[in-house]
DNA sequence: CGGCGTTAATTGTATATACAATAACGGTTC
DNA sequence: GAACCGTTATTGTATATACAATTAACGCCG
């Protein structure tokens, strides 16, 4: 296809920057999909007219923060959306339930498409004018409430949600595998369980609940914000990280 | 001075990633300290028989993973510890609290060197006869108990720990600044406050608390346990962070 | 048709070389 | 001594080139 076209250099900074930025902004735009082949480095050579040592420092770079993967011999290709950081993936019912072997199940209880009010406009970083998808669903593991999810979806940055029912699959699984994203913020409290959430959760009134906030952000634009809420000391987040990846 | 003894090539891999191997060594054994200057490309050219590319790769690879800093026409350096991460960051509360503008103190309740319960000698995989030190102390934000932090130091990863009475300095502060780690785990939960608890952090009983369990890691050797509490909902933890990073 | 060796496409690493950017250093002048 | 300026040490980037490693694809042969 014809890839020339669409990738382009715009001429400030090192060569091998305005390189990976080339071939990263068709995969931001979703214009390159995950799985897509990347022209092999003897093709993008002749495009950027660069040495191949120029090109491989790119595309080696993209490789390492997780744009690209590539093999010998077979090529690169665009990655899947970014890989979900520890905290990320534990807070996917969907995928953390079924690997402790438990049987994981979804329940919608509302979804509208609504105006926010003035503090979900502000952290949303939208108008109050601005329609959100809003969806309210428990997650299960072997029947009993493991998470309660509330759910604001930005419809400017993510349209594709106004025509989605949430009733089988919940927001935050649907999310994490179709919109992707440049940065995200957690914020992580404990809270005593008023009426209202305890009869949600299946709680006892009082009980001491974690309560994580996420917002999602794409280039400086909110995606989504999510409460979840997890009943009593059932539950534990747990990650494992490295030093110097987010220096 | 002859650092040529030092660095040695282990033979076994790409080149350059030998080279970042043989620099790292002294990096984390403490021998080269945060601050020392590391031969120039020129020198290290050859003395490991390499070309400028090969060293120029290795010292770059390493200044991103943070284990140096470089300066043009200045020369490359070892950088300070592991930059704490924003979620480590946030629970050093000699660093948060001053810098939201408030009155920080730290109270040390106790300090002794024991030998771990059978629970704890697994948590820092250790012998139950291998010694620790245990420190409990307090942590205050103009006046108000912000965090209960109850540690454990591995004294064979940090026998320096000894001697130290943490009296003025708590020991995560200590830590975050002169201890090297390559990983830590995090398991975050919500716990209602006993008896015990309300008292030390001094808040009703039945308060939900927010309990941050946090494990220091060097090379799989456990170098540190902690329970840091936060009372009722004074508390919240908030990190952002770029995916990509931790892949 | 199935197994097997060969070829070729693609990425991974290494070298030698060149020039650019940065900022400390040394000397000159006022 | 202070301001200025050229020199130089060091890192940053770019190129051309070479060979190695991997493995998909192809063709050969039984």
């Amino acid at each position: 296809m014809n890839w020339q076209a669409t990738l382009q250099l715009d001429g400030s900074g090192p060569l091998y920057e305005q390189i990976k930025r080339a071939i990263v902004r068709p995969i931001r735009e979703s214009l390159w999909k995950p799985g897509d082949r990347i022209p092999p480095e003897h093709d993008l050579l002749r495009h950027f007219q660069a040495s191949r040592m120029t090109i491989n420092r790119a595309l080696r770079e993209l490789a390492e923060e997780g744009y690209v993967t590539r093999h010998r011999r077979v090529g690169s290709f665009v990655a899947s959306p970014p890989a979900p950081t520890a905290i990320l993936d534990i807070v996917d019912m969907a995928t953390i339930i079924p690997s402790r072997g438990q049987h994981y199940r979804y329940e919608r209880i509302s979804r509208d498409i609504v105006k926010p009010g003035h503090e979900l406009a502000t952290r949303l970083g939208i108008g109050p004018d601005e329609e959100v998808c809003r969806v309210v669903g428990r997650h299960f593991a072997d029947g009993e409430i493991v998470e309660l999810e509330e759910r604001w979806i930005n419809l400017t940055a993510v349209p594709e949600a106004a025509t989605l029912p949430f009733d089988d699959v919940s927001p935050n699984h649907w999310l994490v595998s179709h919109v992707p994203w440049t940065e995200a913020e957690h914020t992580i409290s404990a809270i005593s369980a008023d009426a209202g959430l305890a009869s949600a959760l299946g709680c006892p009134a009082g009980a001491a609940c974690l309560l994580l906030e996420r917002r999602t952000f794409l280039d400086d634009q909110v995606v989504t914000f999510a409460r979840l809420t997890h009943p009593g000391s059932r539950h534990r987040l747990t990650e494992r990280f490295k030093p110097g990846s987010s220096r």
